[in-house]
DNA sequence: TATGTATATTACCGATCGGTACAGAAAACG
DNA sequence: CGTTTTCTGTACCGATCGGTAATATACATA
């Protein structure tokens, strides 16, 4: 058994009160008094569990992708079809977007926004431009199964597909942001669609 | 005459030394003394010229948009072809925000990303939100004019198509931030044309 | 029960935030 | 000239920032 007195409070659930405040307001944004009576915890509690603002951002975006990217990804990676995956990920990206029940747009989008900021630590930066990444290499690797499936063209270019998809997914957190309903986030998408560069 | 001691310092041009600071941290994440010190002025000068941040910053972004978006749009109505003006339209704005004599992306963009923090006030965030609304109007009526030409297909929505565009420049905006380099950034415009819907 | 260890809480640290009171300085008036 | 008016920089306001020292508390071990 552990020595000395227990910790009355669960790390993890404190990480998931604590999430939606680094997704509204950022890195910079989220005061650590603001984050600590979210977690339903004192703010030298909170240190002692994460070590500091960084260290608690970084798990709070690690359980961002478990909580809320990793079953869109499967989902993409489960439709048999290239298209209607690219285009059902694209919607529950949308709904996740819109959904009330949390911040609006996207942790990582609003992260990378602010990041160039002198007091976002670069280990903050480098970790959100990862996740852009990260994104982008999924859906690439998605295209160039499609095409290989023949559901995409053998012109298109998956690199450039995935970095365009990757944009437009980008540019639909900055609307989610801005207030724009899932209505027109969908029909966004719609149009977004029209580019798949389909099999002749 | 006007009485009393004279301005020593130019507020135009403090108000574009102020600007890439704003446009860089968006409102929140720029400090005043940080604008002050850009701006060479120091920080009571700075207020007694404008008053506060908020207005401030609200100076800037009507700046930012005679500075470094009205020229664009007037290409945009100067182009006939409709097809080409949106094109050229997208292909500038990319230049525009890889352009490394100032911050990356977009003002607008940035500052909506970031206006829903309760430290943004909402005549700011009203400003920004408006500041979207324009350019989706200003893009749509662009394309009715092109869909009256017949440069557009009959049966494509100028609003919706218009909503698409401008949320792919926002999300250009985004990777521009994330390091992106420009011609990455050409690429996804050349992918997001193909979803032009030409006329049969 | 006594001891060692890890927690929780209060109260505080220096630094910085947006904003301003104050007093000196420079011009237009009489 | 003196007066009035407005701008200038210094120095400061209370509040908040991220982070922590100090101490009381609760448990496992011995």
């Amino acid at each position: 058994m552990v020595r000395g007195r227990p910790r009355e409070f669960d790390a993890e659930i404190a990480l998931d009160r604590v999430l939606p405040v680094f997704w509204r307001d950022g890195f910079e944004g989220a005061s650590v008094q603001e984050l600590a009576e979210a977690a339903g915890v004192s703010k030298p509690s909170l240190y002692a569990a994460y070590g500091n603002k960084e260290a608690l951002y970084l798990a709070a975006l690690k359980r961002y992708a478990d909580a809320h990217i990793a079953d869109r990804v499967a989902r993409l990676e489960a439709e048999p079809d290239g298209r209607e995956a690219m285009r059902q990920f694209m919607r529950t990206t949308v709904a996740t977007y819109t959904d009330r029940s949390h911040p609006s747009g996207c942790l990582v989008v609003t992260g990378t926004t602010t990041s160039d900021s002198a007091a976002v630590p670069e280990a903050v930066r480098n970790a959100l431009c990862g996740s852009m990444r990260a994104a982008a290499t999924v859906i690439e690797s998605r295209l160039a199964r499609a095409q290989r499936d023949g559901q995409l063209s053998a012109s298109a270019d998956p690199a450039a597909l995935a970095a365009y998809f990757n944009t437009v997914m980008a540019g639909l957190s900055v609307q989610a942001k801005a207030g724009a309903d899932r209505e027109a986030l969908l029909s966004v998408v719609d149009e977004a669609m029209r580019g798949w560069p389909t099999v002749l």
